[in-house]
DNA sequence: CGGGAGGTTGACAATCGTCAATCAGAGTGG
DNA sequence: CCACTCTGATTGACGATTGTCAACCTCCCG
């Protein structure tokens, strides 16, 4: 694979490293070995598949703008949304490590993508023990995420669900600097938001409107989502960031 | 700690060995690595906690026999159960990772576990990159089953979800050789399978009845399970077991 | 201007939850 | 050995959250 040396490319790898960076200390090795990593950019539209189920990856993925949605199909060709990714996050980290795919990754939105390829993020990974780390605690929250999601379809009603899952939106979304906490594009149709909430499209319809008559939420237009009082969609939504694991890393091993 | 050299003990370690093996070549440095670290071995009772929310993790636990769960608490006081833990599972590894628990881990039945203290485990994680690589497979796979689980809750009815569930359990209980895949205990009260499935332990008691009267399982007693038809189940169940990843590890990055 | 995707709404159906009573089995102490 | 107790399983009646079906609307875009 061709490392392509564009101005944009370096600065995206410079991405990655303030990623790693975030959730835990390397050093000068280990940034440059990011820095060396080979790579492309790849911009892909509306709808357009990241990883199909049952692919043998070549590449990890890390999203540098747009959004995505990682989903299964079940029998009867209904689709579960289990997780949502935007700016920041790794797309399939996973099935680089584990080999083929179980389940699908399409686009959100249009947006790009910074690949690289399998072969040498293992090399990275096994070279690069702090970095390991810091991409392991990557998807160790994204596990954190699921669980909460479990507990979110399995225990909570539609309300509570819906603004659950607005609540981590608009926080991610905030987060990853692409809107304010109360203020934001919503990337999603409202079948979308059905199928990561294990509802339906006209029974989430009917929530947001309850949502937005009750004052929590406020939508100009469908798309945008204006948040009326943040204090009282997240205690609709049983929200608490904790599983968000916004502040990880923990102290680096005693020496 | 102290290093507790029991006979117990050593082959305790020699079964992380093995497990670590499983999933990663690992060469004699990393064999004994392993075999070095200190540990104590803790047996607990049913209902017992192994972590409970909001504690700061001090061990990385291996489950060495019994059953465990991990749940959550939602608004209203409802339990979900987001994940069952075997003999060979990690319990904690991602909260020795990740700092504060988010959610509780309890004992579904009597069992022992081998504890590693934190400052140990990541040691190892970063001297040992082939060991890390095994232990973050792990997790993957944790992951893997954790969207499973989304879409099984999020998207299926109350007998398909009942029967996903026993399937999953009755091929990681066979894997563990815990049971045959068509008869073994079940570790979990009706009212546990309703936590682990979203449902309400009536609604899983009646579904449970249905699939007995539809020759696709029968229960001796209560706690007893066979399954009169696996194909049958699986099918009812829409069950395919590509997610929990069995042949995992992949080639090793290429040299 | 036409087509299409997505949003909105109403009527009705059904899966699943709630409540409550009863039953079965295991462990305990007398 | 036998009441006693507790946990968990079982069942019925009833209610409600959520799904289904179908129509219509609105906006965007070519």
């Amino acid at each position: 694979v061709a490392t392509a040396a564009s101005t944009q490319a370096v600065s995206s790898l410079e991405f990655l490293v303030r990623k790693v960076e975030r959730s835990r200390a390397i050093d000068d090795a280990d940034r440059q070995a990011i820095l060396d990593l080979p790579h492309t950019i790849r911009t892909l539209d509306v709808h357009a598949y990241i990883v199909r189920e049952f692919d043998r990856a070549v590449s990890a993925c890390l999203m540098l703008s747009g959004f995505s949605m990682r989903h299964k199909i079940v029998a009867g060709g209904h689709r579960q949304i289990v997780a949502i990714h935007m700016k920041g996050d790794f797309v399939d980290l996973q099935n680089s490590v584990l080999g083929t795919a179980d389940h699908s990754v399409q686009m959100l939105t249009r947006g790009s993508l910074l690949m690289v390829p399998k072969a040498d993020m293992e090399r990275l990974i096994l070279d690069r023990p702090a970095v390991a780390r810091a991409l392991w605690l990557d998807t160790l929250v994204d596990a954190s995420v699921s669980r909460e999601w479990i507990a979110n379809i399995g225990r909570r009603d539609a309300r509570t669900r819906v603004a659950h899952l607005l609540c981590e939106l608009a926080l991610r979304i905030e987060l990853a600097g692409l809107g304010k906490q109360n203020a934001f594009e919503l990337p999603m149709t409202q079948e979308q938001l059905a199928d990561a909430t294990g509802l339906t499209s006209v029974h989430v319809n009917r929530t947001l409107k309850q949502l937005e008559r009750d004052g929590v939420i406020d939508r100009a237009h469908p798309k945008s989502l204006l948040i009326a009082d943040w204090r009282k969609l997240a205690d609709v939504g049983d929200f608490n960031s904790a599983y968000l694991h916004l502040q990880v890393g923990g102290p680096a091993v005693a020496s």
